[in-house]
DNA sequence: TGGAGATACATGCAAACGCATATATCTTAG
DNA sequence: CTAAGATATATGCGTTTGCATGTATCTCCA
């Protein structure tokens, strides 16, 4: 038993290492036009979103603060990449969409950073393995983890990982 | 092919996901008494390296820029955690290392940690599916990839991670 | 040998972050 | 219906970060 929990450590350590290698690798390219990685981390994510966003609901996304997130966006808003309007249904909410630039810029940049993800990952992965990882990373991400990989039932509860399902390709499309 | 491209961006994104999430349950966690975080990380990393450490060989297992992480040390260093020198054999670089004080703090913390992150894996994935997510995560790391689970041979380049291969169960050893 | 370029680390400075807290709105027990 | 507490976001403020650059040392080739 006291083995299983090295080796949990051991696994974490490693995610951490791949982490931070393929991080620095990618904020190296030139991918990154106008945009910080953590704004296009925002961007990126309300792409995904069907509808507007709340500020909560990207907070359990993105790696940062709440007010540091406030800010982020408010900075995007500022350059025109989000529109921020108050909740007619909430009035301390705030809904968040990409305005058309704001689209425009991060499939811009998303298509040139996919591709650097594609080429890091395939270059050290066989398909098997980067499946097995996307498996049990969206388990420890605590997702249900869709076991099927054609068309699951999709449950729907708007868990930490909603995704449109669709239109996500445009992103990743070369 | 195009196919293969999208399932590795979600990989990328389901280990993006899994990191962010664990981090933030980590980060809530009462675990850190006096350490941030990224002190920790880096008491951590020194902890494992067998000999002092320079400067750049702790920079590439942090995701921090070259003077930001210049400054962190400075700060443990006047908090009496790390000791810096002046390294006799190039007058350029600097040779790391835990003080005493560093060093049960790092165990202390460290202690703490491990259990976190021992519940948080164990209670998602089976063994042998942590013990599969080290493996493709040190190969997506770039690391030699020890594939056997019993001491490999040690090719023993001094690579991204370096570990003296004992002793790090210090801190992992509950 | 000498000097151009590379490497290792430090520092000035503006931007960004986290923590604590403020503000506004929603929810709910009484 | 109201007051207490919860929730969603914003702001003040001190700290930390990243970028550009500085300084010192090392490397290597002419």
């Amino acid at each position: 038993m006291t083995g299983s929990r090295h080796v949990a450590n051991d696994a974490w350590e490693a995610l951490l290492s791949a982490h931070a290698v393929l991080m620095k690798q990618f904020a190296a390219e030139e991918t990154w036009d106008s945009v910080s990685m953590r704004e296009y981390d925002v961007l990126y994510t309300l792409s995904k979103c069907a509808g507007p966003a709340r500020m909560s609901e990207l907070n359990r996304h993105v790696l940062l603060s709440q007010p540091a997130l406030s800010r982020l966006v408010g900075r995007l808003a500022e350059r025109g990449l989000v529109e921020r309007q108050p909740d007619s249904a909430d009035g301390r909410g705030v809904r968040l969409a990409l305005t058309a630039a704001g689209r425009d810029l991060q499939r811009q940049v998303g298509r040139r950073h996919a591709r650097s993800v594609a080429r890091a990952v395939t270059a050290e992965l066989t398909p098997a393995q980067y499946r097995q990882l996307e498996e049990i990373c969206r388990r420890l991400a605590g997702e249900p983890a869709p076991p099927a990989r054609q068309a699951a039932p999709a449950v729907g509860h708007l868990q930490p990982h909603q995704r449109p399902a669709d239109q996500q390709d445009k992103d990743l499309a070369s």
